[in-house]
DNA sequence: CTGAAAGCGCTTACAG
DNA sequence: CTGAAAGCGCTTACAG
């Protein structure tokens, strides 16, 4: 490895040398650089000047340390689903339109758990994100004990002492079983994963509701291990290979398990969709609305969420000690090719 | 909105609170914390024990402005293919095993560039890794400036000054032109995006080379505007509905526009896949290995990439001013259902 | 509005 | 190995 032969890293600029370029003190120019630091508009201009010319950029970490460090966290635990590649997005857009930066918490390992909550504490962000996952006592605990506010997303996490922005997970479960029965279908089963999350239960809990409610039972029901394509795929298997009379459709927790499902309907067993068995999903991903698919599915408005998220949560930033928010977004179904059949 | 009625705020335990407790120093504190400082056996460990009990945790903003930030930024452009979403997941996953964290950066909007720099000026990134984008000259200067290493994942950037982890673009297009020549097909078209990206150029100049020298010539080009599914979709139709005689097989700059071609294919021109059309993509998404698809792909090693990437990044961050290193990764194709005719 | 000064939480030579 | 002190780059009362 030999040594670059580059030039030397030259210093970075910092308050200090544009204070001194500028004849100023350090503590005009940081009141100048913040929008909200009382400075003449001519000191102001001079200094805004001198700092561009010298391309100077204030160190987020040491304003940090006295102030706020512009760092949002996101937790993400759900790297399968590729809905979440379009909120990332959104979310870090959302961000860096307020002027901050996102720091990506991937909560995949044995770990996890202190890890998040270590780096809520060591790097004091502003504000704390956690999309579709319950949140545990130790993290609320801990940004609690440090006034962080925190938002869940995409799941109801009430009395966490959060704020709350997700759509109702019940009412998911009723509109698929109206918009299926509504369509002609009589046996209508459900595919979900054996988690225990709050989100699960509720889906098919509103499922068996309103089908009940319609003078109906549950034809079946399949749960895979987790909510990907291969756990739709198999709970779809075991669900078909387990029924006398095959249900007329079905409802899964999530599109990226609908999607394993139809390929198992169609590949291993060959049912046609919709006329055998009509399906209903959740998300909307990208590959709901391909031709391959073409999936009927539950749309929540991610983008709307998203930004009334980091709305609150900067609210709660700049108001201090303010209470948390819940609120339940409406979702709709778009129909597509999956659920055409008609009685 | 009212004033939560939660226990205030407790101060957070600083490095002062733990001098104080142990009856130490502060630089004794600082050194126990750290690996590397010197500290006895004995005084490490009672002030580890009085750490831990007080639930200490260093302050890595306060940190950072004397050393290394333990921030890694990455810079993501492109979150409409779900690859990114497993990258992504990979990078997050390897950084935090070194015990830093991610800085997301979302290059989409019209500011990004300068965004991205202020970030890294800012933020004082300790390392900054590019995923499948160019690097602007500005970046790579200012990171230059600040002796930044800076990584390129998945495009070659050669004299950029960074370090480059990637497979081989043009190889990748003679190992499709390969396949398909090899599976009987002769009449070889080309779909990707009229970008001008240095990817792009070489994956099709790659297959136009083997297929030239293997006696044929390209049947058609179809060029959609982005690597999208729909970008995909349209250039297919407009690809098939220019030639008189239909090419036998199509490669396509990556999965997601293959998705979409193949979509066009079956469900606008009725054609058969793979005996009237053979497909070849790239990037092995979730989707390639599904029934509907079943996708034959070229298979860029990233679990790998993502590991060599970061490794790399940390040996130039410990050692400092180490020239960057260039590293093509080998890839391979996964055959699937979409090129089984065999001439 | 402006400057001098103290302080944020940590690290790092420098003596001992 | 340990402590006292200076310093990192910034912000924020406090006087003027």
């Amino acid at each position: 490895m030999k040594k670059t032969d580059s030039a030397p890293a030259t210093k970075r600029v910092t308050i200090t040398d544009v204070a001194r370029e500028a004849n100023v003190s350090i503590a005009a120019v940081s009141r100048a650089m913040n929008p909200e630091g009382s400075s003449s508009p001519e000191m102001r201009r001079r200094i805004l000047e001198v700092a561009e010319r010298l391309g100077y950029k204030p160190n987020r970490l040491a304003r940090g340390i006295k102030s706020q460090s512009s760092l949002i966290g996101i937790l993400v635990t759900n790297f399968e689903n590729p809905v979440y590649l379009a909120i990332l997005s959104e979310f870090s857009a959302a961000i860096q339109r307020h002027n901050c930066h996102t720091l990506l918490i991937n909560v995949n390992t044995e770990k996890s758990i202190s890890e998040a909550v270590s780096l809520v504490m060591e790097y004091h962000v502003d504000a704390l994100i956690v999309t579709s996952a319950s949140v545990p006592p130790e993290l609320v605990e801990a940004c609690a004990r440090q006034n962080t506010p925190v938002a869940i997303f995409g799941r109801d996490g009430e009395d966490s002492g959060a704020s709350v922005v997700t759509c109702d997970d019940v009412e998911m479960g009723r509109m698929a079983a109206d918009h299926l029965i509504d369509h002609g279908y009589r046996r209508l089963a459900y595919v979900g994963a054996s988690t225990k999350e709050q989100a699960t239960l509720d889906r098919k809990r509103g499922f068996i509701e309103r089908l009940e409610q319609r003078g109906l039972t549950l034809h079946g029901v399949g749960e895979g291990h987790r909510h990907s394509y291969d756990a739709g795929y198999e709970a779809t298997c075991e669900l078909l290979a387990s029924t006398e009379v095959i249900p007329d459709s079905i409802f899964y927790f999530d599109d990226i398990m609908a999607c394993g499902g139809m390929d198992a309907i169609r590949h291993e067993f060959s049912h046609r969709i919709p006329q055998d068995i009509g399906i209903v999903g959740v998300d909307d991903i990208r590959f709901a609305s391909s031709k391959s698919y073409d999936l009927t599915t539950i749309c929540q408005p991610f983008t709307e969420m998203v930004n009334k998220t980091v709305s609150l949560l900067f609210v709660r930033i700049k108001q201090g000690d303010t209470a948390p928010d819940r609120i339940i977004m409406p979702c709709h179904i778009t129909q597509r090719g999956t659920t055409q059949h008609v009685g």
